[in-house]
DNA sequence: GCCTCCTTAATGCACTTGCATATATATTGA
DNA sequence: TCAATATATATGCAAGTGCATTAAGGAGGC
């Protein structure tokens, strides 16, 4: 295996960081022209709503998203502050929380949703065929899973 | 067009996150533990690198990276005080002013390159074939491509 | 020349992030 | 049982970032 990279996958790689980046900036500032949070409170909203039964431990969201556990703290912290979440003291372990969607949650997540996903569509959607873009999936794939 | 993106579409979207997120940290620690400074630091000394004729404006250093202009302006102290680049005032225009790289900045530059290179080809190279490079750079330039 | 508008770059302030560490509870093993 | 270790979460502090604005000079019209 090379210790080098290829020009190939130097271009892929700068392609990866500036793609990635003009696209999250699409959709960040769509939310925030909207009025809405950043990007992140709804992943965690999100999370949340896959777990109807009530509520996910902190460790157990940190495990599905890209921040580091301070991160997730703080932004617990935020979004507990403006409604969004609430935290309640854990049963069965008393070092941890249970956080729970509170209704305003809800309710954001519904909202949030259309301007996100049209936002996703403008910055993907419409620069590839149905067909690229199951490709590049794949491709991200090989590179994100940490096997 | 439609409006709202297909699920393909959306896997795309969370994999590019994924993918530029797991391969950026990778790098960036791979720096860090080096005792190199950030990657953006290396971004800026390569665009000066190319123009051997004596330095660049931070406009044209700004339009080439992802940063904006209050970012630039202060990752240019950072490096100013750490002593890779200088600034000189501009003789054509009084308002701006022409950004240096200084020897040390040269050297770093050369320095950094080797741990840089390993990393992205970790991140990258060892996960993709050669082919499989090139087709996700075109499928990402479509996704960057502000045209 | 001089007024108006544009471009270049810096900065005050609030907020966010990273790092290291603290605090509290759980778990393991003698 | 109790010490040692591991896990879950929070936090003080320094550094970085975003936003809005400022400062200063250029460019064009009159």
């Amino acid at each position: 295996m090379a210790r080098k990279p290829s020009n190939t996958v130097i271009g892929a790689w700068t392609r990866l960081l500036r793609a990635q980046h003009l696209a999250l900036s699409h959709v960040e500032s769509a939310l925030k022209q909207a009025g809405f949070p950043p990007l992140v409170w709804y992943d965690v909203l999100l999370e949340l709503s896959r777990e109807p039964s009530g509520g996910l431990r902190p460790f157990e969201i940190e495990r599905e998203m890209l921040l580091p556990q301070y991160g997730l703290s703080r932004l617990l912290d935020r979004m507990e502050r403006a409604g969004y979440v609430r935290r309640e003291p854990c049963q069965q372990d008393g070092r941890g929380q249970l956080v729970l969607m509170t209704a305003n949650g809800k309710s954001l997540l519904k909202r949030m949703w259309p301007v996100y996903a049209a936002a996703v569509q403008e910055a993907i959607g419409t620069r590839l065929s149905e067909r690229e873009a199951a490709a590049l999936e794949q491709f991200l794939r090989k590179i994100a899973d940490r096997a």
